[in-house]
DNA sequence: GATTTTTATAGGACTTGTCATATACTCGTC
DNA sequence: GACGAGTATATGACAAGTCCTATAAAAATC
């Protein structure tokens, strides 16, 4: 549902394809909050074209096959705004990295540790490439006519990202130390019955 | 994949049944960091018999459905623990309300802030929420024999949370204070082409 | 010259998750 | 006594998303 609304949202800076819809738009220009798939996009494409709230035009090319350059409609026009001026409830949490910890009662401390630390490796990273996202000002957001206002908004939510990249990295600091003092030890085997037993 | 694995480790905890499943463990136990639907346990549950990862025993009862209560086999709680130290890859980030932000711009600025202060509620309400859990050691948790480094692994993820929580909310703050000394204007209407016009 | 990357679209098979609905009995409450 | 909430399981229909594969040719790199 969101991937339809962001796709009208793209196309009513700029008509593209799905191709540039998929790269610029969705892997440069909104990756640190979205991702989507390629045959996910093409889909959706189709399906809003059937729905008419969007148009394609073929525009041939030499060797490659035909550009098919999307544009949104007028109808796609009202369902975006509609959609934008309906609040978004945040989505219930799922977390799996939490999940994993959650349930890790079995492995000794130091693979609890070692996860942790994983994890902080991985969440480091996404701040690289964070830093990256912040530094590029991305071509379809540049050629829109909105340059500055969309620019702005693209900042802020990348500072929402960085945020939330240092606060689980400030967390997974704090959980190991944590397990390094020493968890509450778990029950020996014999205290566990596979299979649950018949009584 | 992840329920099929949580299913698994909280019935490497305690044989319960699907209900006891859906209600005391997910949505009482771990609801701050996953959800799962009543149908989709039932499901898993079944394909988890059917791979010989879990059995089950009915238990009659009077006037009620039969309890088909669930417990972990050896397989089960070995496919459990290859998951367990298997270390979980962060799922690339999708999050609908900074997507729902990030196309904002047609909306005017008081509007965007709304969206903001509506949001903040939200997480208010979540933080409220993470509370009631904190206080809560879960009824399924503390029969369980490994209560404490079980309590204290989950008092860590609910840490988690309640972080998060609070880094959107500034977030947030800063975010009305950014837009209420005004973003840059959107362009006219005039300069935007529904459909795209040909050139 | 061979391989890889980029541009460009699309279908098949599949998994995961959601929503609605059905059955069936108990217990508390208004 | 009607009504809703709680206990308990299950299916059908569907939506959303992922992974893999196929096609096709140019351009860049090794």
């Amino acid at each position: 549902m969101a991937l339809e609304h962001a796709i009208l949202g793209f196309l009513s800076r700029d008509p593209m394809t799905g191709y540039d819809l998929k790269t610029r738009c969705f892997d440069d220009g909104a990756g640190h909050l979205w991702t989507a798939d390629q045959a996910q996009v093409y889909r959706t494409l189709d399906r809003l074209s059937r729905e008419g709230r969007v148009r394609s035009r073929l525009v041939p090319q030499r060797g490659k096959p035909d550009r098919k350059v999307f544009s949104i409609t007028h109808k796609g026009r009202r369902a975006l705004e509609t959609w934008l001026r309906d609040p978004e409830d945040p989505s219930p949490v799922r977390d799996p990295f939490l999940l994993h910890i959650l349930l890790s009662s079995d492995l000794p401390d130091g693979e609890i540790i070692a996860q942790l630390e994983r994890a902080r490796g991985q969440y480091q990273q996404r701040l690289d490439d964070l830093r990256g996202r912040a530094r590029t000002e991305v071509d379809a957001w540049e050629r829109a006519t909105r340059r500055s206002r969309d620019a702005e908004l693209r900042r802020m939510t990348i500072a929402a990202s960085v945020a939330a990249a240092r606060t689980s990295i400030d967390w997974i600091d704090d959980s190991i130390e944590r397990v390094s003092k020493g968890l509450p030890a778990p029950p020996s085997d014999a205290a566990r019955g596979t299979d649950g037993g018949i009584g």
